[in-house]
This record gives structure tokens, sequence and C-alpha cells, in this order.
DNA sequence: GATGAATGAGGGTTCATTCAT
DNA sequence: TATGAATGAACCCTCATTCAT
């Protein structure tokens, strides 16, 4: 009979996963804190472990919660639709999530382009179905020579790498970045 | 100061600097440790210190090093030939220098694609000839929307994305790489 | 109060003296943990602290229990049979006692033979009555120069000591060991 | 080329093992702390960890020296003298190192009565020549149905427990402690 | 300049204890 | 009274940096 009710202890989880993200953010695994996390959660250091078993396992945590908002867009994408528009639309459920959850996209998107090779494959195996709904939208839509799973991971990581270029320098727009992204790849930049 | 020593010194800093590329690329800025990077430069750990005011200054001057061989790329880019050429020039530069310096290469991408904002305007302005590079090859060659500056950026990040890709699967195979880069960016992945 | 709580409470409080003594004896006082010893009792963490004030009283009120078993081993000594025969009853009433309980007596034994002088004061406080009984078993019976109290501190020590072997190496065994241990202290190893 | 000599380097590690040795005596392995030891040589924290892997590593290092300085008092024992006289030797030799060094003869003492058996199978182990040595003196001096090597164990640890009592009472003398020891092993507390 | 032992701040983790339910 | 989530003091260990040799 636990005395705390279930959605208080989402909730405390939820904190602890948003501000872990915010953190890790900022300043990277291995220099945020512990303590810093659970205080703007609004908790004290050790129940951080009431919740996970490690810093690493918060970490691994936070990206699964990034990979699910992810799948969430791969699944709203719309099935009959010129392929630009159906990139356009993974791209631009991303960047919905990625605003609402700056800190937690920023860790996800770091990983995805920078990550040691171990939580590389942790995040597209989280995030797989991402991969089989680009890869789908690919198919039998770009040149033979490329092989379509391995471009629609380079599609996902093409667009967090233009999602942080947005956030470094305000450009591209993030009204025209799931668009840009799209034809970019799709079509180049040729004139 | 006789000349010998200054070339063992010289030698130092580079073994110094090798190692660290090496470390820092397999275990993160973080947590490199000071004693392995000496060791593995065949050093003591103070020697260190007599190089490189502090774990931060040897970080930087790694990235300088990994600029400098950028900016090498960039100056032997041919001046006549088609765009995507000149760019496939320019990352087959960066890819032959990445080759022969993979820890460098990789504390490079690593930052150039998910560095935090400080380090990226450090390595944007230390190799800011290659962006002007790019830059100018494709200035008149991209549509009238897309501001070539902030592409030429967009540029080297995907080519970097690329190449650490290729890194992780084996995919795009090195020696297509500098093509498949340019052509992706030009013309799009498109049948 | 009715009754059966009352009954249900004592049963509460000696689920956590075994599990206690159990994990005590397993772990030692200060690497044994509250938790462990609450759910090895079937109850959950907070319980201990409405039976005990303290993980410290409950070490306490562990030692108290064995004491009285002791107690009670000294009591039934028969009154009227040679030293060496009480002695081995003593002996064997307290091996009774460590067979059906043995963590509690590896907890006794434990600081009997190595505990801090506070908790060996206190352990002779508790059992006095047993020393009593050694040392009137011992009194007239020993060489002059022995102080029979001291003596009776000795030989129960020393029977702990046997019944530590036993456990560590089967050795004396346990049928043997009341007998050997009076034998031994009175008359000796020689042949 | 160590900057430091051997002897300064012995020196601290030495003050390290006397300082460990008083504050695990005093207080028991789990509740010595680190600094306080570390503190108590003279020496920083961190120094501690470039003489000793880890608190556990340095707990089995006193120990072994205490195992030494035992396999010492074994060596000295007179070959050509009556059984008991070399039994008190041997424990007058032990007595010796003791009260030279009471902090590591508590610890010792402790793990060799009461400590977990890892523990006590690594002491046996370490100082198994001190056994072997009570054994041959044993054998062939007693009672046919107690095995030499078993008693020779009975017998140290039983020599441990009159020092220990000897520290917490004053009984029995300690120049009276190795004799005493040997008698009543050999020839029991009867009048 | 090179060395490497010493330093001590820093932080992850544990767990006895509390207290609202 | 029983519960168990929250708490935060305590402590081991790491490792960047210093400096005497």
């Amino acid at each position: 009979m636990p005395r705390l009710t279930a959605a208080a202890h989402a909730a405390n989880r939820a904190a602890l996963l948003e501000a872990g993200a915010q953190a890790i953010a900022e300043s990277g695994l291995a220099r945020a804190r512990i303590d810093d996390i659970s205080l703007a959660a609004g908790l004290a250091k050790g129940t951080v472990y009431n919740h996970f078993a490690s810093k690493e396992a918060l970490f691994r945590a936070i990206l699964s919660e990034a990979c699910e908002l992810a799948e969430g867009s791969a699944e709203r994408v719309p099935g009959d639709a010129p392929a630009a528009d159906r990139l356009a639309a993974f791209v631009a459920g991303n960047v919905e999530w990625a605003t609402a959850r700056p800190g937690l996209s920023t860790v996800f998107a770091r990983e995805l382009l920078a990550g040691d090779p171990a939580t590389q494959a942790f995040l597209l195996k989280a995030a797989w179905h991402c991969v089989e709904v680009v890869a789908s939208i690919l198919a039998g839509e770009v040149r033979e020579d490329l092989p379509p799973t391995r471009l629609a991971v380079a599609f996902i990581r093409h667009a967090s790498l233009l999602l942080s270029q947005h956030r470094a320098t305000g450009w591209p727009p993030l009204d025209e970045l799931p668009k840009l992204a799209a034809t970019l790849f799709l079509d180049g930049a040729r004139a």
C-alpha cells in the first residue's frame, strides 16, 4: 500500500527527469550535479535514488523519454502525402516537443549527434520506429545507390543538426525548419 | 636555449596533443584523465602543466590544432572547378587528416556537432576561413532564400555528420563520402 | 488495547529481534541495514522505530535477549554434580539455544569475544548471574592463584571460542563440545 | 626515478598502517574514517590512496602486518625446552609486539576472535607458520583425541582471549600472561 | 624542464531516521 | 500502529593541480 499516490510519484519522477534534462543540457552528464538536479526538482538529493539507481540510470531514463516523444512524432506522420510533406511532418512533430522541452531535446540531440557508440546504439534501438517510418518514406523515392535505412538515420540526424543550428544562431527559423530539412535532404540546396 | 631542446619540447607538446585528443575522443573531456594522457604521451603528469596551463587549455589547443588542419584543407580547394567538385575536395581534404588523426577529428567533430555554444563559437572563429571558402563556393549556386554563410556552416557540420556515421556504421564508405556529402547537399537524395 | 493486538505486537518485536540478529550476524552492526531487517521480519522500515528507538537500541535488545537465554542456561545447571559436569551442563544449555538461534548466538559471541569495552561491560552486567554460577562451580576447585570470578569470565569466553571454532571448521563436534570445554579448562590438554 | 626516497615512502606507509590500526581498533573498520586516519598519519586524505587501493586494502595490509609480527614471534620460539615453556615463549613474543603496537594487536585479535569467515581464513593463511609451530609443540604432548592443528588454532585464539581480558580488566597481569596461557591450556585450572 | 607524491575540493551514493498518511 | 517516501548528513574515492627535488 504505497503512502504516495501513483500520481504524486509520477509527478516527482517527471520533475526529476525534467530537471535532470535541463542540468545535463547545460553542463553535460559529467558536470551536472545530482544535488542541483534534485533541488531544481524541489526534492532532496536522496530522493533521486528512490527513482533512479544512479546518475547513469537517470540519464538513460531521460534519453528514453526523448525517444518516446520522438516515436510519438513518427506515429503522427500522415500516411498519404508527398514524401517531402511527410518528412516535414515528422520533423515538425519533433520540433514541437523540442520547443516544449528544450532541455530534453538538447540532451537527445547531443547524444544523437555526438554520443559515444553505445549511447547512439541505445538511442537508435529505443527510437527504431522513427527510423523505420522515415525509411519507408524514403524508400522508392531516393536514388538507388542510397540505402534507405542508413539514409533515414542520416536524415534524422540532419534534422537535429538544423535544430541545433537554429538554437545557436536563430537560423533556420523554427517555422521553416521542417520544410527546409525535408527539402534540403530530398532536393538539395542547388538553385 | 639549444635548438635540439626546442625540438624535443615541440615533440613533447605534439605527443601531449595527440594523446589528449585520443583520450578525450574516447572518454570525453570530463572523464579523460591527465594521468592517462601524460602516460600515453610517454611523459609524467606534471609535464602536462609545463605545456598547458590546465586541462581546459590542453583541450583548446587540441581544438585549435584541428582547426588548423581544417583550414589547410580549405586552402587546398581548387579554384576552378564545378561547385560539387570543390565541395568534395574540401571534404576529401578533411577526411584525409581525419583518417591520419582519428582522435583529433573525433574531438573536433563532437564539438562541432554538439559542443556548447561557447566552444562552437570558438571553433567557428578559429576555422572561419573554412566557412568563407565554403560560402564562396555556395554563393550564386544555391537558392536565393538560403544565406550562404549559414549554409556553409550547415554544410561543414553535415559533412562531419556523415563522417561520424561512417565511423559508427561503415556507411558511407570513406572514398565515396566527399562526393556523397557534396551531392546530397547540393542536389538532395531524390531519385 | 485488545489482547490480540498485544500478541501481534510482541510477535512483531520478536520477528524484528530475530531478523536483526541474523542480519547483524552476517554483516556486523554497521553494515546491517534497517531496511533488510524490517523486510526479513515481514514489516516495513518505519515499524522498526515503533519498537526500538534506534538501530543501536535494537542491537542492545538483541544482546539482552541473548543474555536472558544465557541466564536461563545458568539456572538449569544441576546443583549436585562434579564440577566438570556442571560446567559442561552450562555449556550444553548454551549450545542448545545457540543451535536454535544461530544469528542471535553469533552476535552474542562476537560481542563477548571482541566487542568494545562498553558492550562487554553491558553483556557481563546483563548476564552476571551466569558469571556467578560459573564462579561458584569453580570456587574451591581451582588453583588458589586464580580468581574465580575472572576465571568464570574466561571460561564463558573460552566456551564461546570453541563454539565459534565449531562453526568455522566443524571441530569440535557439537555433541562433544560441552564436555571438551569443561575438561580442557579444568584439566588442560596434556596427555 | 621516484621523487621520494624509498625510506620516506616506507615511513608514510608505516604511519598510515599505524594510524589505520589505531582508528580501526577504536571504531571498527566500518566507522573508522579515512580522513581521520590520514590526518593522524600527518598526511592528506588523498595520500592514503597513493598507498592503498581502498579502505579494505588498507585493512588487509594492517592484518598482514600483524601476521608478519606473529610469524616473527613463532620463529623466535626456542627449539629445546618443555612444551609449556615453548608455548609461553610464543605468547610472550606476541605480547611484546602487542604492547608496542596496541592498535595493531587489537585489530588482529578482534578479527582472529570474531572476524567473518573470510577474514579468519585470510589470517590463518597469512600466519600459518604460527599454527604449524604451535601444532608441532603440542604434537605428542596432548591427548590423542585432540587434533594438534585444530588445537593449535584454539590455543592461539585462547591466548588472544586472555590478552583481551587483560586489556579490559587488568587480569591476568601481562608478565604472568604467557605462562598462564600455556599452563591453563596444557594443564587446566584444577587445583 | 621533467618528475610524481601530496593535496583537498568535489560529488556520487548510502542509509538511519522522520513523519504525513 | 503500520507504512514507505523523503530527507540530508556522512563518507569513500577521484583526479586536477601544485611544488619540492
